[in-house]
DNA sequence: AGTTTTTTCAAACAAGCGTTTTAATTATTC
DNA sequence: GAATAATTAAAACGCTTGTTTGAAAAAACT
């Protein structure tokens, strides 16, 4: 059977585990084209063989892996966003309140992983360039629904602006957020060492004042068409 | 002899040219990896052995590839800053003025390239996330130039604002260019049919302003560290 | 215990990869 | 027009890829 009883008996229950983590590594380091089963065997100290029996394909396994990874991100905006409502039902939300609950997350995800020198940075960054047919489908199935939740509370918050002008704005934003963590493991090279790839707090802190205040300035500002 | 004399007597010299374009459409809808020599020589109408005997190998032609494409944006960035400086040589640029200078060029040629049905965006977005040790070195030589060029010509119009600020900030702008570059083909479907992926004028517009509010709010901001 | 299910392992499969080779074809030059 | 250089073309070269196979080992269950 797979995985009866406590799941905690031994140590050798891991391997599915070791696995995802070596899929992940790789994957966020070289790319889906770049992964093979060969090198997430040998990083996973597994056999070739085995992520095809615990998975069925490539596909799947990195699918699985993406799925692992995403979903307690997005699970935690949406504990940020309500607990923010419910402190103050009948008040708007600030654009600061509700990036913070956007970008936040997924900051203190980057933390962990930094320290762990894990690569949770690239693999999200990655999953939004891959060319690869079925993650774009898998990314439109796990963030299409989340941009339209923050697309409403954005609305709500600025009822005088249009809704398409919120939705370039936005989407602004969040490339903004992709962007810098995408670039984030170039921070030392691009500032000639000044800045160092561990400070992820400061750099998320100041990322959210970024994309605040660029949001509502620019929403505000008058285009010409 | 390679291209000798006028160089426009017959389509049949085009090989070479026909390559690179292949290549470039390829790159960017399937990243270096997913490229492939046989995939190019079918899209350029082309025999296999083609490419390795013009450039060489793989690696080559899409360093060729990418040193066309490049080089006149930045070209054009350096006329414009340039441009700006000796208009007024006395003042300080402003904060538009230098990222206008920075983003309008790219936007200009994302532009023409919608029009023919390129791609121009996705391919800069990708050679800023693809994986491959050469592409990472081609990146440096060509843009840690430019990233230094701004950086000081930002700290001379914001010389109350630390060295380090400043890259911090550039780095956040930088990083939503090209993360707004990199997603602008999912325009269409993140804000569900509302903005159409040809509308990139206003969305360029509107990047630059994002970037110089985000930037100007964000240097000024005290944060706690 | 014995039996059955689950997991590991080594080996092999066909397909696709970048590159090279050799010959045929085209263009250029004398 | 003959000779030389440049380009195209077809085939094959090792090598790596994802996946499958069948037997051995481990674990679970009655």
């Amino acid at each position: 059977m797979i995985s009866t009883a406590t799941e905690s008996t031994k140590p050798k229950v891991a391997t599915r585990k070791r696995l995802i983590d070596a899929t992940a590594r790789l994957f966020a380091e070289h790319g889906y084209n770049g992964l093979t089963m060969r090198s997430v065997a040998q990083e996973a100290n597994a056999n070739l063989a085995a992520a095809n029996y615990h998975f069925g394909s490539k596909d799947a396994l990195v699918l699985e892996m993406l799925r692992e990874r995403i979903q307690p991100i997005n699970a935690r905006r949406m504990e940020l966003l309500n607990q923010a409502k419910s402190s103050n039902p009948e008040a708007q939300l600030s654009t600061f309140t509700i990036f913070h609950s956007l970008i936040h997350p997924i900051g203190e995800e980057i933390s962990k992983s930094v320290k762990l020198r894990s690569t949770l940075a690239q693999l999200v960054a990655r999953t939004f360039t891959e060319p690869v047919k079925f993650i774009e489908r898998m990314h439109h199935k796990f963030f299409s629904q989340i941009a339209e939740i923050y697309h409403r509370e954005l609305c709500l918050s600025h009822p005088q602006i249009p809704s398409k002008e919120i939705h370039w704005h936005l989407h602004l934003a969040v490339s903004s957020m992709l962007g810098a963590l995408a670039q984030h493991r170039r921070l030392h090279d691009f500032t000639q060492g000044k800045c160092e790839e561990n400070e992820v707090g400061p750099l998320i802190e100041r990322l959210i004042h970024f994309v605040t205040h660029g949001f509502e300035q620019g929403i505000h500002h008058k285009f010409n068409q």
